[in-house]
DNA sequence: ACCGTGCATGCAATCGTTTGTAGCAGATCG
DNA sequence: CGATCTGCTACAAACGATTGCATGCACGGT
């Protein structure tokens, strides 16, 4: 462990006071000081190597440099997207990310969060968000600056960068729809969360305007996002409605547990029963049938998201009524939906 | 945001010394205070909510608590685990993870490790070692403590956390073996990683004891760990060796490549030719044919990497000749594994 | 009455920066 | 020529904690 080079030995070496190397070293200040002198100062930093100690710097600024991230699932494809763009982002304006999973477990958010305050984290990007969240009340009272991804809170003041899932859900039933599709049903997401509430709505919203069906029996809430819970739903669904054609599923590891439903009730994926997915995670184009599912930005939203925070954090202000940004999302057309068996 | 809580608050509060404080909160000196007096400050430091300030610590005590994480691709599947596993770990005993991704870009390495060690992590844990690696030899002058995840580099003195693909590769060969194959080919990843030359080696050893045919003819190097490299690799084995009735690739993402190549040739993967692929990650059960794959302990890979980087980090002694761990994977057997078509 | 002993506490330096203020030149002006 | 200004630099006080050392005190033994 080389000895570390500090600003003293800097300014001993220069032969100024340690305060005329500190102005000469900072941009901001570096006016105030005679223009040798900062030439002076900065030759010998950069021949000593010297590197602000972040701790230092940021006791004194009171600002750590390092934001957090709350992730629930780090297993989920989906997140790793996100996690890089934001980290593009974070990561060229010199903050660090801190990244804290839930394991699912959404009673272990708050101690996470806990965890990042004491850590004094500047900001923090929150991908755990349910519709009412005490977490993010908390938080934002105690004043930090944050912002939420993919899932937003309902009624509070916080910036949120989410998919448009409006238009994301009205794009696979729009395809269903020209497809031929007229009884369509719904696997839907967790309705406390707000992606789940939202597709499920913007799928009766969508049905509602092309003048289709839109029976309470042909939508089933899976209980998570995740392939069994999804088998079970549907399973559920094809045997209160086994003339069902289409399902749209509210995200990609339910359409794959709609998947496995269907063959096990004896018809084939995308020639008996179109579905669709939903976030378009890898891999899906090898399923087999290749998934058609909405493709989300994910990794344009993690840069949003960090785009977002930045002037929250350097400003402070962040009064100025909370932006939220929907990304549009496009379908991407494969073989698990095509024209209904007539 | 509520006004910060200091020591100096609580020590007034209690009456006391705020060094008499501080030995009264710190469990190593509370043996130098009065008892009651410790319960006084205990009190009132719970009362005030008080919460030390990391960065004030961190600059006395000259550690951050916080340790570097650098993943080469934090969307490949395999890492979320990993990552799980070293955060749960980590987190228990008050260490933040911050992670970084190089996006596949070997080059971005040695930056992403200069910013986290200009941000004074007090240890690393890095899953981008390549054979030979500059950054890891630079890392282990600046002595900083540190543990390789997954890949390894030749010849240094640093504890890894590693699959044991002697293993892995041979319960893959064994399997396909004992099925009745003689002539297995093998797609092989990257030759400057440990894994690339490890289960390439893996390979041709086991397939030598088990006293098959081992021509290089039937092996084809993949220029890297993703779907497309592995199914142009494949393209190409299979042209030059058609007779091959089975291929053990050397990750998963090829081995999809290899599906697409088999199917290409006019033929089935599973019944005309068998694939295996390394990793297990998610969903393989959900290819078509499911994919027979090698289970690595990533999960607990991040748990022993951590575990293992702990005491490093503690003690700081580090020298007693570092210990390297290899985990022993389990062949998942899905339907990509048949007998040969005789 | 004196001194050593030991416990509990206070004092002050320190970690490496930043930043408000004071000081000290030389230049400018009335 | 003295007063004011300007441009540069140095001083010192923070930020919030830890820790070696000194101090104060009570107590027991002689």
């Amino acid at each position: 462990m080389t000895k570390q080079v500090t600003l003293r030995d800097v300014a001993r070496e220069a032969g100024v006071h340690i305060s005329t190397a500190s102005r000469a070293l900072n941009p901001e200040t570096r006016s105030m000081v005679n223009e040798d002198t900062v030439d002076r100062v900065l030759a010998m930093a950069d021949r000593l190597g010297y590197r602000p100690h972040p701790l230092a710097q940021g006791l004194r600024k009171n600002r750590t440099m390092s934001v957090g991230m709350v992730i629930p699932d780090i297993e989920n494809p989906l997140f790793g997207p996100l996690i890089a763009g934001a980290e593009q982002v974070l990561g060229g304006e010199g903050y660090s990310l801190l990244i804290t999973n839930t394991d699912i477990n959404e009673g272990q958010t708050s101690e996470v969060v806990r965890a990042l305050v004491e850590r004094r984290v500047d900001g923090m990007i929150l991908a755990t968000a349910s519709r009412s969240d005490d977490v993010i009340v908390d938080l934002i009272e105690s004043g930090i600056h944050m912002v939420l991804v993919n899932r937003s809170t309902e009624g509070v003041p916080v910036p949120a960068i989410l998919g448009d899932d409006l238009t994301g859900i009205g794009l696979a039933v729009d395809h269903l729809s020209s497809l031929g599709h007229e009884r369509i049903g719904h696997v839907a997401g967790p309705q406390h969360l707000s992606t789940g509430l939202g597709r499920h709505q913007a799928f009766l919203t969508r049905m509602q305007s092309l003048g289709l069906a839109v029976d309470p029996s042909a939508v089933e809430e899976s209980t998570w996002y995740q392939v069994d819970p999804g088998y079970k739903a549907a399973q559920i669904l094809l045997e209160r409605r086994p003339d069902l054609t289409a399902i749209v599923a509210a995200n990609d590891l339910i359409a794959l547990g709609c998947y496995r439903a269907v063959r096990e009730s004896g018809r084939e994926v995308g020639t008996d029963v179109s579905i669709t997915g939903y976030n378009d995670i890898p891999l899906l184009d090898l399923m087999q049938p290749p998934m058609t599912s909405v493709r989300v930005p994910y990794r344009q939203m993690g840069v949003e998201a960090a785009n977002t925070l930045l002037p929250m954090m350097t400003s402070g202000s962040s009064l100025d009524r909370p932006v939220s940004i929907r990304l549009t999302p496009t379908l991407s057309i494969r073989e698990s939906t095509a024209p209904p068996r007539s």
